[in-house]
DNA sequence: ATATATTTTTGACGCGCGTAAATAAATGGC
DNA sequence: GCCATTTATTTACGCGCGTCAAAAATATAT
C-alpha cells in the first residue's frame, strides 16, 4: 500500500491511467466497464486505498444508495433482531442502510422522518410506533420517499406493508391451550399502543367464540414501552386480588408474559404443566429472551427471516419500479408454535 | 403552509428577500444573523418548509456536524440503552448521530470503520468488540478520526477512554456475598471476548486474597455473544457433575447469569436468600433485564448516565481542540450494588 | 480487411452549498 | 446627527462527483 492520499475521482484516475468517468462508471457498477479496465482499477484500489466521497456522489445522483430502516424501540431485542437481518440483507444488495429508532416517542419518530428526508433515500423500512404514531405526518412522508411499513400497519399508508399474521399466533396458542388444559383468558394492556394487540384480542374473541368457550379479558393499566414492569404490577395486583378467572394465562406478548412471570415468582406461585404447578402462562412473539425465562416461556414465533426478507424484497423491486407499486400490498405470515415449560 | 417545493437555497433565499450567504450563515448558527433577519427567516421557513440539502453541506465544511456511534452488539439491550442516552445527548447538541452495530463480528467493525470514514464525521463513539477487534484497523482509523472508546478499551488507541471501574464492581459483590454467606466462585466464559471480563476476574481474584478466602474460577466453553445460551449449557454442565465449590455463584455479567437462572430452574434448584434455597447467584452490569429475571438479579450497577455523558462531553471537547488531546484520558466510573432476591 | 457494435475518452456543465473578501447598510453611543 | 462598530450583501470561486454528447479507440462479426 503506497502512502500517498487520493484526494479525488481525478487524482485517482491519473494514478489508473484512466479517464474519470469511467472510474465514476465503476463505483456506481463495477460490471459496467470492460474486464480488463476493471481489473486495471481494482489494482489501482488496492495500492492507493482510494474512496469516493459519498457526500459528493449523493448530492449528483437521482438515486442515492441509502435505506433507511425505523423501528419504535431498538432497546426491545425483537427489533433488534429484526434490524440486524434487515440491515444485512441490505449491505449484501449493495445499499447502505441507516438504522433510526423511535425510542417510543412520536416526536422522535417524526424527527427521523424528517432527518430521512435530507437522507435522500432511495427507500424506507419503516415500523411505525402504531397508535400514537402522527399519521397525518408519516403519510406525507410516504408520498414523497417510497416506504414499506413492517410489523406494525398503518392501513393505506405506504406502499406495502409486511407482517406477521396475529390471528395464526392466537389461534395456535388458544387452540394449544385449551386442548390441553383449561381455556386461556387473555392478558393484555388496556391501551395497547401497538395495533397488532388489537388484532391478537380480535383474534382471541373470534377462537373462543368458535371453541365454544368463555372468554375473559383481563387488562391492566400502564403507558408507554416498559411492558416487563407494566406486566409485572398488573400480575401483582390481579393475583393478590384472585381476579384470575382460570388457571390459564395467555399474554398479548412475550414482554408482558416476562413481567407476569416476575410477578409470580414473587408471589411463590409455580408456573408451568409440571405438577405442582398453579398456573399456565403462554404468549406471542418468541422474544429472544423467552427461552430463558424461568419456567422457559411457550409462544407463538414470529417468522423473522421470512418478514424481514419480504419486506427487503419488496422495498427493492419498489425502488426498481420507481417508487410507485400497482396496488398496495399486504403480506401476512404465519406463526410457529413453540413449546416450552410455562404451558 | 405554501404548496411551492423550494428546490435550494437560492430560491428560499430570494423568497426571503434575504441574501444566500446570510440563510447559509443562519443554517450554520442561528444565533450568528440579527434577531430581525432571523424571525424573517424563520417565519419563511414554517412558510414553505425547506431544508437544506445535507450532502451539499457537508461536502463543504471542513467539519460536518456528524457523529458516530458504534457498539459492539445491538441486540443486547445494554448496548442498546447505552446507545440510546448517547444519541440523545448528541442530537440535543446539534450533532447529527448515526448508530451502528458490529454485530459481535470483527468484520463488520472493520467495515462500519470504514463506511464512517466517507461519512467523515467530526468525532466517533466506539465501543470496540474487544479481543476479536482488529487493533490495527482500530488505531488507524483513530489517527485519522477523532474517537473516544468507550465500554471496553484497547490501551493506547483512541483520544480517550471512558467506562466502568471493574473492580469497583467486583469488589462490592464479592464483600457482599462473603459478608452475608459462603464466599462466591467465579462463573466465566473461559475465553470471554471483552477485556472487561479478564479484568473481573482479576478484581475476583485480588479480593478474595485481600479477604483471605480461596478463589475458585469456573471457566465454562462457548464462543460468540449468545451469553444466555452459554451461561445455560455451562451451568448445566457444571450443576449435573455437582463441581460447584460453593453455594455462592458470582458470574462475570447479567446475561451469562440469566442462562445460569435458567439452568437452575430446569434442574428444580431453587435459587436466592430465602429459606429452602440451596444457591445464592449474583453478577454485574444491572442489564435491563435483570430485575425481571427468576428471581430478579443481585447486581452491580453501571453507572449509564454518567458513562454516557463524559463519553459525549469528551468527545465534544475533542472535537473542539481540533482532535487531538494533551494526553490520553481514561475516566472509570464506580458501580453501585443492587441487592435483589437471588443473593 | 472491412463494417458494426461496444466501450472508453474528452470536454463541458451542473448539483447545492461553503466560504472569503470587498462593499454596503444598519445599529448604537455620544 | 455624526462616527465607529456590527451585521448583511454582493460577487466570485471551489468542493468532488454525476452525467451527457460527441469523438476516439477497441472489440466482434462478417
Amino acid at each position: 500500500m503506497s502512502q500517498e492520499k487520493i484526494r479525488n475521482m481525478d487524482e485517482f484516475a491519473a494514478l489508473c491511467g484512466i479517464s474519470r468517468p469511467t472510474i465514476s462508471k465503476y463505483f456506481n457498477d463495477p460490471n459496467s466497464v470492460r474486464p480488463s479496465t476493471r481489473d486495471r482499477i481494482e489494482a489501482a484500489l488496492k495500492e492507493y486505498d482510494y474512496r469516493p466521497n459519498i457526500y459528493a456522489m449523493n448530492q449528483n445522483r437521482r438515486l442515492t444508495k441509502n435505506i433507511g430502516i425505523v423501528v419504535p424501540y431498538l432497546a426491545d431485542p425483537f427489533f433488534a433482531e429484526i434490524a440486524r437481518v434487515i440491515e444485512r440483507r441490505c449491505i449484501d444488495a449493495g445499499f447502505t442502510p441507516t438504522l433510526f429508532s423511535s425510542h417510543g416517542e412520536p416526536g422522535q419518530e417524526t424527527a427521523i422522518l424528517d432527518t430521512l428526508r435530507s437522507l435522500r433515500p432511495a427507500g424506507v423500512l419503516l415500523a411505525p410506533l402504531g397508535r400514537a404514531s402522527d399519521r397525518k405526518h408519516i403519510e406525507e412522508f410516504c408520498r414523497d420517499v417510497p416506504t414499506i411499513l413492517f410489523d406494525s400497519n398503518i392501513e393505506g399508508v405506504g406502499a406495502a406493508f409486511v407482517g406477521s399474521d396475529n390471528f395464526s399466533f392466537v389461534s395456535q396458542t388458544v387452540e394449544y391451550l385449551s386442548r390441553t388444559g383449561s381455556a386461556p383468558c387473555f392478558f393484555e394492556m388496556r391501551d395497547p399502543a401497538n395495533p397488532n394487540a388489537n388484532k391478537r384480542r380480535h383474534a382471541y374473541l373470534e377462537m373462543m367464540r368458535r371453541l365454544n368457550l368463555e372468554p375473559h379479558l383481563i387488562k391492566i393499566d400502564g403507558t408507554g414501552w416498559g411492558f416487563e414492569e407494566i406486566g409485572r404490577t398488573g400480575a401483582l395486583k390481579v393475583l393478590k386480588q384472585d381476579l384470575l378467572p382460570t388457571d390459564t394465562v395467555l399474554c398479548s406478548n412475550d414482554r408482558l408474559a416476562i413481567g407476569v412471570l416476575s410477578a409470580c415468582h414473587e408471589l411463590g406461585i409455580r408456573v408451568g404443566r409440571e405438577e405442582g404447578c398453579t398456573i399456565r402462562i403462554a404468549s406471542h412473539d418468541d422474544h429472544p429472551y423467552s427461552r430463558f425465562t424461568c419456567p422457559s416461556l411457550t409462544t407463538a414465533a414470529h417468522d423473522y427471516e421470512a418478514v424481514s426478507d419480504h419486506a427487503v424484497e419488496t422495498l427493492f423491486r419498489l425502488i426498481e419500479a420507481g417508487g410507485r407499486l400497482e396496488t398496495r400490498e399486504e403480506t401476512l405470515f404465519a406463526a410457529r408454535l413453540i413449546m416450552r415449560a410455562s404451558a
